[in-house]
RNA sequence: UGGGGUAUAGCCAAGUCGGUAAGGCACCAGACUUUGACUCUGGCAUCCGUUGGUUCGAGUCCAGCUACCCCAGCCA
């Protein structure tokens, strides 16, 4: 048995470690407050959970609330629960409860045997229940909906006690009694908190603890007719599982009086704390349900899964890892100011696990064909090329060589601005693996004007790796040969929704306008070099020169490879250009 | 005119007993470069919403003011 000096010993040590590994000292807020709990024995362990409400897909913001949740359980060697919060049948499903758990786990997060529903806890919630009038602390009450909302008062206004607040112990335990027997239909009277209608806090108003609903539950299925309230399932749930920190959302600051009196009230000892954090918004997207499920519903994006949604599944099917994701979420840090940070955060995070992560691989995403007029006709050569520079141990591949390639519209130009690196009449640039080729002649369709194919030669000497490829040239471009590509469709994504500095007018409905018409950008003629074409649904490449890209897991066929582009490269020469 | 919160750089965010403003992203400059990438080096708050006060000393303590966010579901 450890005593309780040996258990905090090891909540600090573990906390070290997970710091350690981190490479930087956790410190926010609710570590704080962790820190002191366990030092004034408040506590002598820590026990968090992530309670999520089956009734949709899990976003990032949802990602910020589980890496914390499980995160400060971690570092403090306690244990995170996974708990869906299904106490309102009418908007909740098992698809969601599937969906989450598989979000929940592709971010790497394990709550072993601690999945818990809080339909588990309806008997014991309901004996609660009868505890509460037992104490005269609860009454049914038969006001209407809205009669009740008349009763309450307004926020500066105080409210009125209701008729049925004086009922006896006897007649409420009948009536809480027939409630559940499906008595009575839905609406027709509630269980409520006997506390104060004259608080200054609403919440405090005699809140309903359980309202009548004959409704399908897809757990508990038609066993009752009766759900408890969030306010009244939540703090008592937390109680059931002994959390010591419920961390939740700013919003729910004012229901925490609630949550204490309850738990005061039916004198439950070690009380768990509720600790509220800020939600996380991101530039360049919204993140609310509801205005998610109109893009998918009203057909703004092909699903819940689209590339470009802010949805976990979305963020997975673009291309990003756990590993990425989990950092952002450290790297965000929690506070309780209203915050908004940018995607270009985001983007760091995954470009900065991909460039150690992902092979690097040729692809033309817009190509334009060059002849190497000085290349024997037929030859082919097999070039090596590196899988990643900055990971040596992940080898080489091999890449096709030939007369004719493809290279990217955007790396040729007939009339060059200056500090144009790329290739233009007269000028020479290296082939990435190959060799030093310089631009001969423009071939130009006569009547348009159109470039068909651009024809160079090549320099021999110049071959990678070879004694005399020391040359230097301003310029090296990536390429494909046009025989041995194969043909790929290539998506662009690029931000849901435009930020416009100008007008400050963020009023809620006004998101639409801000909508990017160019979010999907698709290329059906597109050219990758051979070793990308045989992989697997989920892999991920660096395209040279261009960014992230990933195998779509559901459009992709060996066939017409499909690929979605996760993040670009950063690309100072677009910003020279603007310049 | 009620209650609960929050204000530190363009964006996040540390700042524990009051001792002279961490870190990251973004941005700028340079080095390196067979990816205009990566990496590296340097720069980027005389100042902490604001006005006063206490103090040898205030982002930290006190008082006032201002701005923004949340709350009147039988949603969570």
């Amino acid at each position: 048995m450890k005593n309780s000096g040996e258990a905090l010993n090891t909540n600090k040590e573990a906390q070290e470690e997970g710091a350690a590994e981190a490479g930087r000292v956790s410190s926010n807020f609710i570590q704080n407050i962790i820190n002191h709990d366990l030092e004034e024995h408040v506590y002598d362990r820590v026990h968090t959970r992530f309670p999520p409400e089956p009734n949709g897909y899990l976003h990032i913001g949802h990602a910020k609330s589980i890496c914390l949740n499980f995160g400060i359980a971690a570092e403090n060697g306690g244990l995170c629960n996974l708990r869906f919060d299904d106490t309102n049948p009418s908007k909740e499903e098992v698809e969601f409860v599937e969906s989450i758990q598989e979000d929940v786990r592709w971010l790497g997060m394990d709550w072993e045997n601690r999945l818990f529903y809080a339909s588990d806890y309806f008997e014991q919630l309901y004996a609660f229940g009868v505890q509460l009038i037992k104490k005269g602390k609860a009454y049914v009450c038969d006001l209407s909906a809205q009669e009740m909302r008349e009763y309450r008062g307004t926020l500066t206004e105080p409210g009125k006690e209701s008729p049925y607040r004086n009922r006896a112990v006897e007649e409420n335990l009948d009536l809480f009694q027939r409630m559940r027997q499906g008595e009575f239909p839905d609406g027709f009277r509630v269980l409520r908190a006997k506390i104060d209608m004259t608080s200054p806090n609403i919440n405090m108003r005699d809140p309903v603890l359980y309202r009548i609903m004959h409704a399908h539950h897809h757990r508990t299925g038609d066993a009752w007719c009766i759900y408890p309230m969030y306010d009244y399932a939540h703090p008592l749930s937390d109680a059931i599982e002994n959390i010591t920190h419920s961390i939740c959302t700013l919003e729910f600051e004012d229901h925490r009086p609630l949550y204490d009196w309850l738990l005061d009230t039916l004198e439950i000892k070690p009380r768990p704390k509720q600790i509220e954090f800020a939600r996380l918004n991101l530039t360049n997207t919204i993140m609310s349900k509801r205005y998610l499920r109109e893009l998918v519903e009203q057909g703004y994006v092909d699903g819940w899964d689209d590339p470009r949604m802010p949805t976990i599944s979305g963020l997975r099917r673009r291309g990003f890892t756990p590993e990425a994701m989990r950092d952002f979420c450290d790297r965000i840090g929690v506070a309780k100011s209203n915050s908004t940070v940018e995607a270009a955060l985001l983007e760091h995070c995954i470009r900065e696990d991909l460039n150690a992560k992902a092979p690097r691989v040729m692809a033309v995403l817009r190509p334009i064909k060059v002849i190497l007029t000085n290349y024997p006709e037929g030859q082919v050569e097999t070039l090596e090329a590196e899988n990643n520079p900055e990971n040596p141990e992940m080898g080489s591949r091999k890449v096709p060589f030939s007369r004719e390639i493809y290279i990217e519209q955007e790396d040729f130009m007939e009339n060059p601005p200056k500090k144009y690196f790329r290739l233009s009449p007269g000028q020479e640039v290296r082939l990435k693996h190959a060799y030093i080729i310089k631009c001969e002649e423009v071939i130009k369709d006569p009547s348009t004007g159109e470039i068909l194919e651009i024809r160079c030669t090549y320099d021999p000497e110049t071959k990678s790796g070879g004694a005399n490829s020391g040359k230097k040239v301003k310029g090296t471009l990536h390429w494909v040969s046009a025989n041995h590509g194969i043909a790929a469709e290539v998506r662009l994504y690029d931000y849901l929704i435009l930020e416009n500095e100008q007008e400050e007018a963020e009023e809620a409905g006004d998101w639409k306008e801000r909508l990017n018409p160019n979010s999907l950008e698709k290329l059906t003629n597109c050219y990758v070099e051979p070793s990308a074409a045989e992989t697997q649904p989920g892999s991920r490449f660096q395209f040279l020169r261009q960014g992230y890209f990933c195998v779509d897991s559901k459009d992709s066929s060996k066939e017409k490879p499909v690929f979605n582009r996760i993040v670009g490269l950063k690309d100072s020469w677009a910003k020279i250009k603007k310049a």
